[in-house]
DNA sequence: CATGAATGAGCTTTCATTCAT
DNA sequence: CATGAATGAAAGCTCATTCAT
């Protein structure tokens, strides 16, 4: 009997995944994909290692799920975090933060995504469009942003592509500084020192 | 019968470490190193497995061993190229130029160096000294080179280490974006603009 | 559904242990443990490789409890046909009977058996505990009942241990040169001599 | 040249053959057959692992060898001590002490020399006649000896092979449990316990 | 004769996936 | 839907043996 649109087996499925998914994110997370077995993961999730394979077709499969899962969930606090501002400064401020934020919250996830840059770099035809729109989408909601500063003459004539992807790129440096343990300070500096450099240079004048 | 200071083995031992090594390279740089097996990196490298064993005691070994070969070769790029130019900026140019060049050249390479971050954000403790050590050290013969532009008032007052990581950041991104292919412009435009983005800032004046 | 206190899960696990102990115990009986197999015992259970993993953790776990099956197998009908006879002499007499037809019987576990001794030998802190233990228990059936012959005077002062030690040791000598094929003669008479041996000794009067 | 009847390769042939031979029993006899490696016997044995192998065909072929040698050398002394000794109670007590002494000497011996038994239970038909005809060449250097004691009525009507077989393990199981630990007495007193036993029996009268 | 680098068959163990219950 | 016992391919590593020097 549907029940806002939704049947209840379909909640139920969906209570399932998600319940599978954080497992999933958990496990990945801690011991990268080789590391983790799918006994590990249904463990984590408290069902057995069938069930799984109910819910999705392979190990990979899980894994691409967790990934795209919480990529999907960044996306949206950067979205939201970046509406919230108006003018250019406020809007790669908060991207920034927003990011590093999150990966700080989601240490387990950030260790999935990043390996995945590697994979990605071993296998550019496996992963393919699925991970490069999802990396992608996350430039395209800074480069607009860039882009609408060269109009305004708030920034120098920068190409705005390459810039969101070079301040993705720091923020995504200091977070690895970060989780690896090689640089513990307060993280509001490394947000400051990140959104200072790109906006102002290092150069004098 | 030693000849040069070398007898007939060493060069044997020497010409099949290197030999193992770029093999070692060429299939953990396509595969990972989960991918790779110990019998495709002596079939590459021409020899039977056992061999392998001869020269390094585990597949572990072999990886390190190619990955501190590459860093290594690097840092001594870097260090000779750098040491050419005189002016600061012609030393962070030289940095940015020579890094992108090497990985150009050692895709396969910079699959392995790249992917070894996943790994260290998994095992931080594992690869622990070795590869942090490595690391650091490119950031080492960058920190000082902005210390020293602080220093002479050529550049404003930045932090010379989180400055120098910055840039290390900002290259390997777009490093990465040139292997994955989502970005295949000329590699001039691409070291001139990093360049240019961390002297002058975006900002306006 | 429990049937009689046990699920039928639990009846085919028993049925799975039982199936690849007594595969283990004749593939080592017959090969030795080094000759042996996983691959071996697994076909001869008529399991895949896996699942004897799924029952032990590794092949020597298979091979101790293969070991101690036998041995307390063992133990329980030397106490059970010792306990039948009520005179000192009856009780050795049981002893050396029962050992003699049960390794008649089960010949692939006495090479399990006998072997562990080399094995005992060559590496005295590994097997240890475990092994020693159900040996002594062994000479601990047999001391008591020499100790008590000597107390009711039917035997002469001798030391109760060495004493059961030696008439262990003749039965195994006795046990082996059967396996072995060099001896083939009626069971009952090397039962006789043995005992007749150790009880009047070889001198006259 | 020939000199004393051998020429000057043989003499090196054998002393290589000793040397190996001796390196052989240390290595197995700590090792045990499949936990010493060919490279440790000719490391032991101060040559190249290619060397063994001009001297015996296999690393089963070294291992016979040193059993072989360490028996035949157990015989001689067996023989020497016996022939001392003109009474059936002298010859005995020799037989007794004399093994005993020398496995205590050479304990890493005895461990080749019993592991041999379990290798010759579950491969009767290969060790066959090689390893058989040295065994019973023991029992031979006893029971005519007993036989004698029968035929002199020193001792009552025993079986002679088998009241020497007897003997023989025994002083075997002894000789085990020191060697195994179990036992750290006077040896003397074993010797003296054993033959006491086997002479006298346990009854009374 | 002596060497020891090279070989590759063979071993134990793991684990993603399946499927009868 | 859920389970978890069973599977067997695949992997890393060892080591007896060979043979060019």
């Amino acid at each position: 009997m549907p029940v806002l649109g939704r049947t209840r087996k379909e909640v139920l499925t969906e209570f399932r995944s998600t319940e599978l998914l954080e497992a999933a994110r958990r496990v990945f997370g801690e011991k990268g994909f080789h590391g983790a077995t799918v006994d590990d993961i249904a463990e984590a999730a408290g069902v057995a290692k069938g069930t799984l394979y109910l819910y999705y077709p392979s190990k990979h499969a899980v894994y691409w799920a967790a990934l795209k899962h919480g990529i999907i969930a960044l996306l949206d606090e950067l979205h939201r975090s970046m509406s919230r501002e108006s003018a250019v400064e406020g809007k790669i401020r908060a991207y920034i933060r927003t990011k590093m934020l999150y990966f700080e919250e989601h240490r387990d996830f950030f260790r999935i995504y990043f390996s995945e840059f590697g994979h990605a770099l071993s296998h550019p035809a496996e992963v393919g469009k699925d991970f490069q729109d999802l990396y992608l989408r996350q430039t395209k909601l800074l480069s607009p942003v860039v882009a609408e500063g060269v109009r305004r003459k708030v920034l120098r004539d920068v190409p705005p592509k390459a810039t969101a992807e070079a301040i993705a790129d720091v923020t995504r440096g200091a977070i690895t500084r970060r989780l690896i343990g090689s640089s513990r300070g307060d993280i509001q500096q490394d947000i400051d020192f990140i959104f200072d450099l790109v906006w102002k240079g290092m150069g004098r004048r």
